[in-house]
DNA sequence: TGTACATCAGTGAACGCGCGTTCACTGATGTAC
DNA sequence: TGTACATCAGTGAACGCGCGTTCACTGATGTAC
């Protein structure tokens, strides 16, 4: 009821109290895991464990709270890193959004888990986060539609979708808003999505590896090799000039 | 001490409780994630708490039979599947593997989550599961070492590896035992081993995401598109014959 | 500007619970002679 | 084959703990008139 007025007081530091509860959980969540204890959150905010109940009526409207901060937060780190680099260099973009994940991922090891390791048990994501977390793979997207529009092709002339997975994308393409964008002729939005996809994939499987501790003892220049995988990615999708890229498979061919 | 002798009474009795007990931990394992309860497991063997301490000194060494069983166990599936095609069928290989991981996977989804998910906090893996737990990969090089010794190569020219990545992937080599296998003038070791980690990395991304519902509301036909991912790996790996792949790459340069 | 009432942050005690682990014990199984 | 002792599976009670959530409460902040 009333106006929209001026925040009061009250509203003010109830708002810095939910984000100070925030902040201090994402810690608790670092150094335990998602097994987060509103008794311990409650002790580090100075609080008595019932009076966390004024700003969240329960423990999984505090994770669903964390989930939701999560996926947008990297969502906005990996976007911001990709909007930095000139539009036309293709593989720069790609690699500018994986190096944001990345990063945001080894900086925020137990919200990356919370949100890309193992389902916690008995925890239902709730839709509004389904938006956010697509924002990554939304703009590998983009970055490939740009780069069908210019013309560039895969280096691989892409294998046949079956039709089930072709329709499932198909329906995905449906879902987005907007002009669908002109592709060049011998380029189907299909073909563009799946890459997307795989790429999409590759991305957080590299980074799920990485940050899950699997590459551990294997690989130590850890930002060599990331970087070396996308790369292998951008190529893979033909983000590289058609030009080299022709003259490379040429002499590979021998 | 004493002579190994046929097992005694005890002795078999014991070990088929060990059995029943990491079965109903497994259970466990799966209706509650990694919160895994000894008190509850007991009372599902029918045992007073206490009983468990004299077969597991701790939850953590349960935890550590379970992760042991769940890696030995994934692998020797996977391997089965990949060593029933026949040793020409390149990619029908890389296919059964593929497809051994992600029905073992969907078969034990928490003890997937187990090896693969998010890490047990304040658990540390004990060397014994590193053995295991490289098995895929090690088989993935197989492959592609059989491809590399028949001369087929990856249908784009290998991006030059970084410095310290090619360094630590011959380390890598260096650790397994046996002779290195002669491989055709113009592949590298390094290089067959790079792609090996490339595609482990596609694979296990592709298996988590499926299993941890990543996929939910996007793709519903999760085996066709699994295949597909996989398909297009053995194509990126230059798994198809060199003959087909030739033909189909002078007929995409148009 | 001042008063009366409503809102709301935070307290403190209590609830019922399940947890991992220890310890002294009982009784059955196994072994040495 | 029979006896004496050692081993070991399993019991039952207890330990100290932390958990999420509820409830009636106090006192400060905000609002209507």
């Amino acid at each position: 009821m009333g106006t929209m007025s001026v925040p009061s007081l009250r509203a003010r530091v109830r708002a810095e109290t939910v984000e100070q509860i925030r902040e201090i959980a994402k810690r608790h969540l670092a150094a335990e895991g998602a097994n987060l204890s509103l008794r311990a959150v409650a002790r580090d905010a100075g609080l008595v464990p019932s009076a966390l109940y004024r700003y969240f009526p329960s423990r999984d409207a505090l994770l669903t709270a964390l989930i939701t901060d999560a996926y947008t937060s990297l969502a906005a780190e990996a976007k911001a890193a990709e909007a930095a680099v000139p539009r036309a260099d293709l593989p720069g973009r790609l690699l500018a959004l994986a190096n944001g994940v990345r990063t945001w991922a080894l900086a925020n090891p137990a919200e990356y888990a919370l949100i890309y390791g193992s389902p916690v048990p008995g925890y239902a994501a709730p839709p509004e986060t389904t938006g956010p977390a697509a924002e990554v793979v939304v703009t590998i997207v983009g970055i490939l539609t740009d780069a069908a529009v210019r013309g560039l092709r895969p280096p691989l002339p892409p294998r046949p979708l079956p039709e089930a997975t072709s329709a499932e994308l198909r329906a995905l393409i449906d879902r987005v808003p907007g002009p669908v964008p002109k592709l060049a002729a011998d380029t189907t939005p299909e073909a563009v999505i799946a890459m997307a996809f795989t790429l999409w994939t590759q991305l957080f499987g590299l980074v799920t590896f990485e940050v899950f501790g699997r590459l551990d003892g294997m690989i130590d220049a850890r930002e060599a090799y990331f970087e070396h995988q996308v790369l292998v990615m951008a190529d893979l999708a033909g983000l590289h000039s058609a030009a080299t890229s022709t003259r490379a498979r040429a002499s590979a061919m021998g």
